[in-house]
DNA sequence: GCTCGGCGTTCCGATGAACGGAATCCACAA
DNA sequence: TTGTGGATTCCGTTCATCGGAACGCCGAGC
């Protein structure tokens, strides 16, 4: 996990990837361990960052993230200054159709989620904002793919792709195909490629160079969809968007 | 700024610190200037903190926070864990009445802003998520502060009490005889308290305890109001996330 | 009641990561 | 051309950091 932590920066940082969707809060051992360092020395670390607030501690003892470091966080141009413009426009998505809206970046070879709409009633997705998804299966994350620089697309397509369901796309020279359709409609259609029963339209988003900075989505049950009649209003999100990024 | 960083970690929070919503982006200079540290050791830090993520470099070779942290950030349990479970509830506040809807918790005797749905045409507020205010004026921070800890309030009441505008409260005796209100009435008001024209009404939000963690409040324009009508929703809507906090 | 094991905390002396000053390089402006 | 402000690299010194070990605490098992 933490690789091996011989500063003390990347001690402190592999602490801070300790934490996990799956474990968001640790007891002290457990935070040493995962983080690959010694107990005392995880003990000396934690107290620092508690007394910061980038970690807090429970009334157990056990330790999480604090609110502290979600504060500075926040200041992330492409986290929540990215989302702040958004807001507006996926309220509008969400208030028009009652179906998830998600909104993603790309990192590295993945997406991961900046913000998420799920209405009540719509489609279970099981996507969590600030998580990690693979980049060949969603909406998303074939609009991001697709506007990616050549060089990372071909790291991407290198990689195994995994299955998530029997429909999703795993051969490479469809994949390709596909992502030149995207680049030329302007629009990605995910047909239960990550859950059978969801189907999800995106639109790029556009930073103030014109590049392709994030991507929106509507996901909305498979049965029910007609893509052709949900591309426009999410284009239009997108567009909006874009409009707001690129002043003037 | 960074009082005295003898400890690595401390320079490196107090990097972290230098980041503000004034300035999201810092040069290096700028950087090593704020947090109080030699060029040459914000140089260091500042290069293991992009190779991790928790900084970015742009074209320009200013820093900013990185999607990285940002993503570790998400897991603090009192910023978008209990985010996620409020949302659907305050998309349906919105929904209803298309105000501002607001959430926040209590960080020491300030509050912060853990999320905020503003309407296109609903008054503006001078607030942001992630930010932080004063708990004596907003309706949440009534809120907060009414069920905060004793201690806490003596602190908090002891302060000099900074007034926003002529309807802010600064006296002390009435102050407490108006959380005392809050307590019994089960919600706050806040009449042009922060900025003359908007009026807020907030309800409490508890945890599995019992205690108060967290604040909703609606923000409307203030010759329009009645409060008394608005608090039974914003009520409702505070039930509704205190009882998915406290399974069971 | 006693023991054992896991966890958190504190203390110690040895070690090496981190430090700042100085020198270098670069881009831009005068 | 020279000058200025920022970024980067180098080097020898030093002090913060390190892990082992010892200790205190609690709950489970015998």
């Amino acid at each position: 996990m933490g690789a091996d932590a011989r500063s003390v920066t990347a001690k402190v940082l592999a602490m801070l990837e300790a934490f996990t969707p799956a474990s968001p809060t640790l007891s002290l051992s457990e935070l040493a361990r995962r983080a690959g360092i010694s107990l005392p020395t995880a003990h000396r670390r934690a107290a620092e960052l508690v007394a910061w607030g980038a970690l807090e501690r429970g009334a157990d003892g056990r330790y999480r993230i604090g609110l502290r470091l979600w504060e500075v966080a926040s200041l992330a141009p492409r986290g929540l200054g990215l989302r702040d413009v958004a807001m507006p426009f996926l309220e509008d998505l969400y208030e028009v159709t009652h179906e998830n809206v998600q909104l993603a970046v790309r990192e590295g070879l993945e997406l991961v989620f900046v913000e998420r709409i799920a209405g009540r009633h719509a489609v279970p997705v099981l996507t969590r904002v600030g998580g990690r998804f693979a980049l060949h299966a969603t909406g998303v994350g074939l609009v991001l793919l697709a506007h990616a620089p050549v060089a990372v697309q071909e790291q991407a397509l290198a990689a195994p792709l995994q299955a998530y369901t029997a429909k999703t796309m795993t051969e490479r020279d469809r994949l390709r195909a596909v992502l030149a359709a995207v680049r030329k409609n302007g629009y990605a259609v995910s047909d239960g490629q990550v859950t059978l029963d969801a189907l999800s339209v995106a639109a790029p988003i556009r930073g103030a160079g014109g590049e392709v900075v994030a991507a929106v989505s509507l996901v909305v049950r498979a049965d029910t969809a007609e893509p052709i009649t949900l591309a426009p209003v999410v284009q239009a999100a997108a567009r909006g968007i874009s409009r707001m990024l690129a002043p003037g």
